[in-house]
RNA sequence: UCCGGAAUAGCUCAGUUGGUUAGAGCAUCUGACUGUUAAUCAGAGGGUCACAGGUUCAAGUCCUGUUUCCGGAGCCA
């Protein structure tokens, strides 16, 4: 059916008008002309129709115009919806008239095969290939599901400043700009500081936006400028935190698996993979993990004095690195959740465990299938002592964190939140190499055009 | 920042031990074809071999430097 609003059918939707003459607008995904039959593939957002331009049924102006469209030439087409065996999609439209808005000369991206760098520098037109469509759609249902889970289950939204006067954790890896007479202020590298004060006044609260590191990583899972949600929950303990992880992980795969087949199938992506994405997940202690790695022989390699490395057992106390998470979840299918990490290694914002005081309440999610972290969180300090005394030994200015103890000094309470990667989560369930497709217009250290 | 790799037509690449006028497929243009799915067939145009310097009778090829990009590590989501 047309909308009522729009004078033109979208394709998606063209099956339900077999037998009746459409108007369509769009662009051209490909050509092939058969002498007096010309095909013409095309493209309008929300999917590819096969249009036919036969030239003993049309005027001779309509066939010489079928041939002069190129590759992402605009056109508006009017033609017969008829059902066709041969067609993809199983629906062609005969072609009556064409109207080209224009015609598009050399597009640089041909159905062949391109280089990682070429499609890079060619992000805005790489966009309208199937595969980006599909991941970018994929995406837009994981970002649905993400505020239809929290608001659904209680969560206000209160979203976090970008501008922040100071680091979260250090300034280091922060990207700096001038901010009037005040000074230098910061992009936000995580709202959790403002999201505990929120969750104080709300009680269960989540932030969603983008956020910013300058850190020079060069990896297939960092980006510069990436989404991350973060759930704060006043009276949550790290248990409860993990919990609510769990949940909110497997709602967002099934919600994926339930509306975009398609997409997954354009994607390649073995769904059965995802379909074991089911509660309760795998979880273990780092300590756990430890003893795990150290009785399967996974070493860590160590750098010496002299520049040669070493393999040694892997000491308690180091935190894990690429190799140690990937040997780890090689035996799960499902995610797995490590916690109680050692508190040297974790933020100083991180309760300690009142049972023994050398590990962190601190949690992070694997994904499987290589993956990777697509969760840190943890319960968060709530003794106004305690946590100052952290803030100094952590070399942190005091005056910028009075704020921030004041959530200690009138009415704390245990509380516990996460931080979930919204392009990591994209490139797990997508099955996407490289998470530069897991967002439109990626940021990344060594590229920022287009 | 560290380690490794690459740069030749618009794109993806080949180019032997340093040796004549640097090649292919796709894309583009011209022509043929009523069922193409990355169509096929015939023909045409298209090159500062990343940049700078060096070795040599001779450099796309060897050497030095620079730039850009790719992969990985660390850090993290």
């Amino acid at each position: 059916m047309a909308s009522s609003y729009k004078s033109f059918q979208t394709i998606e939707r063209l099956s339900e008008a077999i037998g009746q003459e459409v108007t369509l607008n769009g662009w051209v995904y490909d050509t092939t002309g058969k002498g007096k039959l010309q095909f013409i593939k095309l493209r309008d957002g929300s999917g590819i129709a096969q249009c036919v331009v036969f030239k003993p049924n049309v005027a001779e102006e309509v066939f010489e115009t079928a041939k002069t469209l190129t590759q992402e030439s605009s056109v508006r087409i009017v033609g017969t919806v008829r059902a066709e065996e041969r067609a993809p999609g199983g629906v062609e439209v005969d072609v009556k008239e064409i109207k080209v808005w224009q015609i598009a000369k050399d597009y640089p991206i041909t159905p062949k095969e391109h280089g990682d760098a070429f499609l890079m520098e060619n992000r805005h037109l790489w966009l309208r290939s199937t595969r980006q469509h599909a991941i970018m759609r994929v995406r837009a249902t994981i970002v649905k599901a993400i505020r239809d889970f929290f608001d659904g289950n209680g969560f206000t939204l209160m979203d976090s400043p970008i501008l922040t006067p100071a680091a979260c954790e250090g300034t280091s890896t922060l990207f700096e700009t001038d901010y009037f007479d005040l000074g230098k202020a910061y992009l936000s590298q995580s709202g959790q500081l403002y999201g505990e004060a929120s969750a104080m006044a709300q009680g269960k609260i989540y932030t969603f936006g983008p956020t910013f590191r300058a850190e020079k990583s060069k990896t297939r899972r960092h980006l510069t400028e990436f989404w991350m949600v973060e759930p704060e929950m006043a009276f949550f303990e790290l248990n409860d935190d993990m919990d609510l992880a769990e949940d909110f992980v497997e709602y967002i795969v099934q919600t994926v698996l339930k509306h975009r087949q398609q997409e997954l199938a354009t994607l390649g992506r073995d769904i059965t993979k995802l379909e074991k994405v089911k509660r309760p997940f795998h979880r273990m202690s780092y300590t756990e993990a430890v003893e795990w790695l150290n009785k399967n022989n996974v070493k860590l390699n160590k750098k010496q004095a002299d520049g040669t490395e070493i393999q040694i057992d892997f000491p308690w106390g180091e935190d894990f690195g690429a190799p140690q998470e990937e040997a780890i979840m090689e035996q799960f299918e499902k995610p797995c959740i490590i916690h109680r990490y050692p508190s040297e290694v974790k933020a100083f914002y991180m309760k300690r465990d009142p049972e023994n005081p050398k590990v962190a309440l601190a949690m992070d999610m694997l994904a499987p299938e290589g993956a990777g972290e697509i969760i840190g969180g943890s319960q968060r300090e709530d003794d106004f002592e305690a946590l100052k005394e952290r803030i100094l030994s952590h070399d942190l200015p005091l005056e910028s964190f009075e704020w921030y103890l004041d959530l200690r000094r009138y009415g704390s309470v245990p509380h516990s939140g996460f931080g979930l990667g919204l392009e990591r989560t994209v490139k797990w369930i997508t099955g996407a190499e490289h998470i530069r497709e897991t967002n439109p217009y990626p940021r990344m250290i060594y590229r920022i055009q287009p």
